[in-house]
DNA sequence: GCCAACGTTGGC
DNA sequence: GCCAACGTTGGC
């Protein structure tokens, strides 16, 4: 789900939820160099719908105009119900960039970019009655649901449909290029993303070039 | 608006 | 802990 309107200035008096300790995050550690394992990620595709969609009687509609419409173009970026999704949202650091990625409207694909300027705190909404989002089953001193803030950084070039996206993941699938394996394609339902540096530096090399 | 893909739920 | 039913996502 994408965020709601609510803008929230990063600062906040530490009211962050459970942090690891370090985490050590991706570190392949005391192992060598090219041990296999998942892909090193910290870059992102967060999906939101720039069009008006009724649930529950309330619009959903969010898209990158709305993010930059708020104050400091910086929102939470909340409502995320899915467990797979929030353990990425949970992963974010702050400085770490995102695709904002436009669905379920008449040209899905990638609008712009965001950088995440406060990592994984407890989602107001999942405790807000008359919230979308909210989730009875959630208890205040164990939240089950996490949120970000991310600040918009810039619309790309031009638009990057899905469609383009697509043709190069099928492309690279055959020739073995950097989005072989994209999680656009291979994840196609989960609304958070995580993207290698080599594929998000590969889909923005493409607003440089002709839609072809 | 249809519906495939896929995540979640709950009976057993 | 399996798996069928169900609900949601999201492209088309």
């Amino acid at each position: 789900m994408p965020p709601k309107k609510r803008a929230r200035v990063n600062e906040g008096a530490e009211a962050s939820g459970p942090r690891r300790p370090s985490a050590a995050g991706r570190s392949r550690s005391a192992a060598g160099p090219e041990s296999m394992g998942p892909p090193v990620c910290s870059r992102w595709l967060m999906k939101s719908e720039p069009e008006s969609r009724l649930k529950n009687g309330v619009d959903v509609k969010f898209g990158i105009e709305d993010l930059k419409a708020l104050p400091d173009q910086t929102g939470c970026w909340d409502g995320v119900r899915s467990y797979q999704a929030r353990n990425f949202i949970r992963q974010m650091k702050a400085g770490q960039l995102a695709f904002f990625y436009h669905s379920n409207c008449k040209e899905p694909g990638i609008a712009g970019i965001m950088e995440v300027v406060k990592e994984a705190y407890g989602d107001p909404t999942q405790f807000d009655r008359k919230d979308v989002n909210y989730d009875a089953s959630s208890r205040a001193d164990e939240p089950k649901w996490s949120a970000v803030d991310v600040r918009f950084r810039r619309m790309t070039r031009r638009f990057l449909p899905l469609s383009e996206l697509k043709r190069h993941h099928l492309q690279h699938r055959r020739d073995g290029g950097p989005l072989k394996d994209v999680a656009l394609f291979t994840r196609a339902r989960l609304s958070v993303q995580p993207l290698t540096s080599e594929e998000f530096d590969f889909i923005l090399s493409l607003e440089d070039k002709e839609p072809q």
